[in-house]
DNA sequence: ATATGTTCCGAAAACGTTTGCGTGTTGAAA
DNA sequence: TTTCAACACGCAAACGTTTTCGGAACATAT
């Protein structure tokens, strides 16, 4: 077992000093082409690299970001680390990845653990518990210690910071646009309870289709899941005892699951319900029928959010920081497959 | 903006020495009661908390461990990391995740860029390309240098290290003689080509239970698949220009894709034909009909990983590396769902 | 007054780099 | 012979810790 080598012992075996091997390697002309290139020979046979860590320490930056997200089993932010990770290493950074689990206590724990040199910059989706109890005391804290940090898709605007999202709002108008726009009246929706940011922003967008079609709002045909119950039967009574004609769901498993128990009942899709899903994921591309449905493309968005961070991270060094945040969005796109007729 | 405050500056302010102001935190005995609270509270006020780089310099060693996997998209691997991350977590490990999109470079400049004092330890997953290249001096070197190294799913025997596997052979085969159970004898399957360590090791499994049962295996009803291919026409043939009983994929858009065929081409899953596929992923959950499928558990197998990798990294500390390797194999399960009859 | 023991603290090395600056040696010009 | 530039290299500081060791100051015992 060959340990790491280090300037140190090539220097020692060599009988120069360490600064000698440091220029030598790096080519710098104050040392002679005869000692550079036995330096360089003796480092190569070695296998010589330089150690991060000391590195990290002397430049006080370490090339890694971190992404926080709440659940990595989501396709969703599976892409979106992918997106990051893509631009990232394209610039030399590597990326360190947090779950939060949708855990306050395990968002806090995160950030405070990586917010001593270990990390340069975040980027991060608040977890649910965070967003009901609207406490951001840990990411202000960061911020103020003048670490960047870029939030995406589930943000907030008690926080001034960089951020990526997607039109939640004029998606889910869109998506519900559409439906009406193929004679549907009695169109349900399938959402989460509203201090999930996006479910709220994706309802209201709803809302506001069926108000600019002078669609009478009926709450019978809205229902809002809390996460943790068993929300089958739920749907299941929003499908039976309402004559719907189409059903807009906020993600994909609230609309694989309405076609699934629609199939139960022999309601057929999309011949007598269309069923519009939200997130592009592998469900709905491997559902049969295929789901039509909103994407919001993660790989862009992660690589939007990494591509903020760097920038703001590479600028800080020459010009004083300019303070100035700025909020992408995202395009989203309807994607008609087979649930819609 | 308050930049984080060192031990230094605390020193400084107090009109101490550095050492003081550390043995004061860690209350040492050595320094009065006195000055001990004097420098706590100020500590505290500062909020200061010690730079994990520094530390890691110092203690070579940075308590976190990287994963590289092949494509975090897979739901599989996404579940692998998330039970690294569990148990890295409770041992005070962070978690660096590359990823190596099946490249054998990338897979290289990962690890060389990391073992250079970045990180404790590696878990990965073989790439396909490296599979195919069988070239593995990159992890050997990482290995010969002294750092840990455990293998996951994709494995290969050219490697001394830890690992963790589900028994691929065993699993296909229990999935062929369950189908041959029911009654089943012209079974198709539907695998990866051979380079891929599981995808051969599964269809031996398939192999291996038709002979053991005495039914003849038909070339004509083994389908290998390359990745980049378009797959759908050669499911497509398989399903039609044989009378298939029951169909094994070895993973779960293979079958998927096949149920979506079958469907078109109105054979009915499961009444005329049976379908199980491998990894028990968010599609076999939520296909309709849901699929049966072998299900190797992601999450248990990332935090066996994870241990093996801790445990040792702790060991090394105290005793001399006994430097024996051992390869433990998680349990897999049939789950029956809808697809099959 | 001297020896011994406590208590409290600081200097310095170490982890592995990079880099500004100082210095010794050489050769050539004056 | 003296002077000076050019060259080649080493010293030391810096990044932020931890920890060993030595030593100052004081108190107690002889």
């Amino acid at each position: 077992m060959r340990k790491k080598v280090t300037l140190k012992q090539i220097a020692k075996e060599l009988d120069v000093s360490i600064s000698t091997v440091s220029k030598s390697l790096k080519n710098s002309l104050e040392i002679s082409e005869d000692t550079r290139q036995k330096v360089q020979a003796f480092a190569k046979l070695y296998n010589y690299k330089p150690n991060n860590i000391a590195l990290s320490l002397k430049n006080r930056k370490t090339k890694t970001i971190c992404i926080i997200i709440p659940e990595i089993i989501h396709h969703f932010f599976a892409t979106v680390i992918s997106g990051v990770e893509n631009v990232a290493n394209e610039n030399g950074y590597n990326v360190l990845v947090c779950l939060s689990d949708e855990s306050f206590d395990k968002e806090v724990i995160n950030m405070e653990m990586l917010a001593n040199g270990s990390i340069d910059g975040f980027i991060m989706s608040l977890s649910k518990e965070t967003q009901q109890k609207k406490d951001f005391h840990h990411i202000i804290e960061v911020i103020n210690q003048g670490m960047p940090v870029v939030m995406f898709d589930r943000v907030t605007n008690d926080i001034l910071c960089d951020k990526v999202i997607i039109d939640d709002g004029l998606a889910a108008f869109n998506a519900t646009q559409f439906l009406i726009n193929k004679g549907f009246k009695k169109i349900g929706l399938i959402t989460t309870v509203d201090y999930v940011s996006v479910g709220k922003l994706r309802t209201e967008g709803y809302i506001k289709a069926l108000k600019n079609n002078d669609i009478k709002v009926n709450e019978d045909l809205i229902l809002k899941i809390e996460d943790t119950e068993n929300f089958e039967s739920s749907i299941e009574n929003l499908l039976l005892n309402n004559e719907l004609e189409a059903v807009f769901a906020v993600n994909e498993i609230f609309a694989v699951t309405a076609i699934k128990l629609a199939r139960k009942h022999n309601i057929e899709v999309p011949k007598e319900l269309s069923i519009i899903g939200f997130t592009d994921g592998i469900i709905s591309k491997y559902s049969s029928p295929s789901i039509s449905t909103v994407s919001q493309n993660g790989i862009k968005m992660g690589g939007k959010a990494a591509k903020m961070l760097i920038d703001r991270l590479e600028s800080e060094e020459e010009e004083q920081e300019d303070e100035q945040y700025s909020t992408e969005v995202i395009e989203t796109e309807l994607i008609e497959r087979e649930s819609t007729f």
